[in-house]
DNA sequence: CAATAGTCTATCAATACAGTAGACTTAATT
DNA sequence: AATTAAGTCTACTGTATTGATAGACTATTG
């Protein structure tokens, strides 16, 4: 399961990309229109700022916007990003790989399975980009854009 | 990510399905020969076998065994059983299914794409089963056998 | 009856998750 | 320069979940 802060920044990505090329967007307004709590939604925000997916600008007239192209940022970044690894086990994580203890990865069948369902997972979110989330009731007028 | 309880779940299983057809093995076996902390795994078989999949015998010569072969259970039942949900968000979950407030599914994008990652990844959990779990050093003599 | 082995009840510490408050900085407008 | 709008930073806080343990109890075998 994702955290709900993850879901919260797919929302918001979402939302950021239904706007994209419309200048900076209001925290205040993707907070109402995605019935995000503000304050959590800041901190979210930010850290994807931090993280290079997303650029704000300040005062009168500011708010966030992403950097790129929805397409240029596939779900399985985003995912990582804020929710941390996408496999089921450390043992089988691309980027957030632990050695498991006591267990040879080399024998060990939960290992090999779950490794094939990382892939097939992997397959999907890393084709998959923020244009996918904008909200088809919403965004029509943008996604010819892209 | 798993939870440390589904891991130990799993690998428990997967050392009973090595074992199947040779009665009843000890607890203290399995927490031994998997590392796993041996109070913690007495609740999870014990989880496992209300839940219909393990049963056990009591007093000496006890122990836990299978109740089936295991390419009867799938790894979707059994991660559902003591993990939970598969999917990564409740309102794509088929067994834990709970609806969005303020999303409305039929044009929510975020929906549409974890709905076709729950898929591709149930494709692969409904298909394996526990006899995949047979660690590949040990369990060669079990496998033919089923 | 003694020894073995699973079962039940209760509890605990640590961590992660979800969310909030308030002071502070930056930028645009008048 | 003053005002206002907006993002940024620091620091919490409560709650739930996770991972784990202790100890008494029950059933079975020899």
């Amino acid at each position: 399961m994702l955290s709900k802060k993850t879901q919260y920044a797919l929302k918001a990505l979402g939302y950021l990309a239904g706007k994209y090329g419309e200048g900076p967007v209001l925290i205040s307004d993707i907070s109402k229109k995605k019935k995000i709590p503000i304050k959590f939604l800041e901190t979210i925000l930010l850290e994807l700022k931090q993280a290079g997916i997303l650029d704000s600008k300040k005062g009168k007239g500011g708010g966030y916007y992403l950097l790129q192209s929805p397409k240029k940022t596939t779900l399985a970044r985003a995912i990582r990003l804020v929710g941390g690894p996408i496999a089921l086990l450390p043992c089988v994580s691309l980027n957030f790989y632990e050695k498991c203890k006591d267990c040879d990865e080399a024998t060990c069948g939960l290992n090999k399975a779950m490794q094939i369902t990382r892939d097939a997972t992997l397959k999907i979110l890393e084709k998959k980009t923020l244009a996918e989330l904008i909200d088809r009731a919403e965004g029509e007028k943008v996604i010819g854009k892209l």
